[in-house]
RNA sequence: GGAGGAGUAGCGAAGUGGCCAAACGCAGCUGACUGUAAAUCAGUUCCUUCGGGUUCGGUGGUUCAAAUCCGCCCUCCUCCA
């Protein structure tokens, strides 16, 4: 059994599985897309190095700002680092709430190695000869996916010149059973206080040096790479001559739609418990945990 | 006190007689999601028993027909006193 506490951001994912994993000793596996980066520390609400140092971690820190990582990198050290634990019967907590790459790991997800494939003649292709052209290769695909959805359409169509099959028919292959039990849960706070967190949180980020960080950065990594796409850093970077709370106003906008999209997607792709409020959440857990002995 | 300008849905903003329950943007709400996922995309937002009903500052007119034309009133802005 693998225990996930995932949700929108700032619902108190970070203390809720610190705190739950001292009390059953288990390891936290990071399963957020940014936190992987090292040094985007506060704008990635982090847990503090004190924090992370009360209970193992993993995939926290682990790629360079300028490198690229992808789901497919992500499920692969999550398992690898799930079945060690899981051997040494060590309890394993994921925290995080990019829930897609949550579902790669729990479910039979397989994505082919990466093999070169000419896109170019697609990219320059409207959205709606693009959507045609996938129709043609995978009509199951091309009525799932919207036409104007361009970056999902290139990929399907991109699936299908790396392995020689349809997107979908590489999926109907896969299982729809879960790879590992999990028992997963989230903090489903009233809307309004979530907001007001986020605001609070984003307050908070520049009061830490949100700023500074970033340009510390910068003096190393490019503008372009991969890590500062993430909120917080990719505002600051578009809109360098804005004021703090121009920014502010901006990363929380940027932030409340994201923590939306989480929500929708947590509690429509998982089996997930949520609780009002955190100590539940943590009750609940313990409680599985028990019951798991 | 005088001269101009403006008041349109939650906000911004088009529309200047019929094709207008009213473009578009934002915000909101719902949803999709298998290698950029803190990404990408879609639907939806006056009321409705889905027949229809009530809207464009207010009010009274003109017209077969008004957000659009006319009168009066209210509010705001600019300039002059």
């Amino acid at each position: 059994m693998i225990y996930i506490i995932g949700g929108q951001t700032a619902s108190g994912k970070t203390e809720l599985a610190l705190e739950f994993a001292q009390k059953i000793g288990a390891h936290i596996i990071n399963g957020d897309a940014f936190q992987v980066y090292r040094r985007l520390d506060i704008g990635t609400a982090k847990a503090s190095k004190e924090e992370q140092s009360l209970v193992p971690h993993h995939l926290i820190d682990i790629v360079d700002i300028n490198e690229a990582f992808s789901i497919f990198e992500y499920q692969e050290l999550a398992r690898k680092i799930i079945d060690r634990l899981v051997a040494k019967n060590i309890p394993v907590v994921i925290v995080g709430g990019s829930g897609l790459y949550i579902r790669s790991v729990l479910f039979d997800y397989r994505f082919s190695p990466n093999s070169e494939a000419d896109m170019a003649r697609f990219e320059k292709m409207d959205n709606y000869r693009l959507h045609q052209y996938l129709a043609s290769i995978d009509e199951i695909s091309a009525e799932k996916i919207h036409f104007n959805n361009r970056r999902r359409v290139l990929r399907a169509i991109e699936i299908y010149l790396q392995t020689g099959l349809s997107k979908s028919a590489l999926e109907l292959e896969q299982s729809k059973q879960p790879y590992y039990p999990y028992t997963m849960v989230m903090v489903d706070w009233d809307k309004e206080q979530l907001d007001a967190r986020i605001l609070e949180r984003i307050r908070l980020m520049f009061a830490q040096g949100l700023r500074s960080e970033l340009a510390e950065l910068l003096e190393t990594f490019p503008s372009s790479s991969p890590g500062f796409r993430a909120i917080g850093y990719k505002e600051m970077i578009e809109n360098a001559n804005y004021s703090d709370e121009q920014l502010i106003d901006l990363i929380n906008k940027n932030t409340i739609h994201y923590a939306k999209r989480q929500k929708t997607f947590f509690k429509n792709q998982f089996n997930i418990s949520s609780f009002t409020k955190r100590e539940e959440a943590l009750e609940f857990l313990l409680d599985t945990f028990k019951g798991a002995l």
